[in-house]
DNA sequence: GTCTATACCGAGATAGAC
DNA sequence: GTCTATCTCGGTATAGAC
């Protein structure tokens, strides 16, 4: 009751940084608590704005979710260098782009993947189409062998699999293992269905 | 209108058969959309039913979440038979036991996994922390080599993997393939992490 | 014990006043 | 740009009918 609104930064005037304040906590919040678990109006409060504030700038929870996930990079210009290169280490670069470029932004990934498995139609979640059609055809076309095409897919799924443990539940050590130790190990696994060592 | 309430299976006289429909219900939405997009009401709805009766039920809507994971058999018990054979297939064994075990209650494990990921801290995720708890450990008594605690990590992050792209996103081919041709191809990735091919 | 009716509170979306 | 209603929906607790 001290004074009507505005908390923890009440510097730099009126300024609207507002949105960029917005954000900041909304990253937190939706990477902390998931999408459903989020509040507008926790965010609100955190951020010291209105709640319909937020509905205004973002048009929504929807908007804001995805106002978040700006990147300075696309994931999608990510996919051809790696699968341009040599057949043979095809599995640790795939890892180790992977994990290179969402490390900084496990906060990101981390709501996207939350978001996508909380709540909807498994059918349509955008992330997963993604891998589906841009991934899995682009390594379809370097492997060779039979069921081509179920092992492309379980290449995603293990790059999935280190993401849910590294971004999502943060399990030890994996989660604060330097990303080339993990792609040491990783590596080789993921190589391991798209070019198997042996006969099946 | 045709009716006051009561609808799809009006038969039976007026049996109690209706925590079993709720049930049957639950399972179906939570599996499709997740914890956070399945609605009480409309469960109750479709199911013929008050919606305070749910709550009556099973205490709210994460008893009937846990309500609705019942299983026919105990996941841990699973765990130590795996584990007692032969290091040099460890890899096989886990996956084929993994997918036996949870193929016929896809939708449980879908539900289980999206709710857990869906909202929430990930620090006190119980599934995951089960898996940590129990599996990593087990596992890590099998395994030997550097970073022995890390790489048993890393086969968890694989079941979880092939758990999200075959259960919760159903992808295909893996979504729909036999489970022993999944087997063949995804253990010995998994057996990569567990005793690799080559020291690095 | 089984079930319904009602009311309460928090949340997101929207319209509109200042 | 900011804030105040207000609407609707969803989860929950309570009372009480059968």
């Amino acid at each position: 009751m001290t004074g009507p609104r505005k908390r923890g930064r009440p510097a730099a005037g009126s300024g609207p940084d507002n949105r960029e304040r917005i954000l900041e906590v909304a990253r937190k919040h939706l990477a902390a608590k998931g999408f459903a678990g989020s509040s507008l109006r926790a965010i609100a409060r955190e951020a010291g704005v209105d709640p319909s504030l937020i509905s205004h700038y973002f048009g929504g929870k929807a908007g804001l979710l995805v106002a978040t996930m700006q990147l300075p990079f696309n994931p999608l210009e990510k996919i051809p260098p790696v699968l341009a290169g040599d057949v043979e280490d095809l599995g640790v670069r795939l890892v180790t782009t992977f994990l290179d470029a969402w490390d900084p932004h496990r906060d990101v990934f981390s709501a996207l993947l939350r978001s996508t498995f909380g709540s909807g139609d498994p059918a349509s979640m955008p992330a997963v189409q993604m891998a589906q059609n841009v991934v899995v055809a682009g390594l379809r076309g370097k492997i060779s062998g039979p069921d081509a095409d179920l092992r492309a897919t379980l290449a995603i799924a293990q790059l999935i699999g280190i993401a849910s443990i590294r971004y999502v539940a943060r399990l030890e050590p994996v989660a604060s293992a330097p990303a080339e130790l993990v792609a040491r190990w990783y590596g080789p696994a993921i190589q391991e269905v798209l070019t198997p060592s042996a006969d099946r």
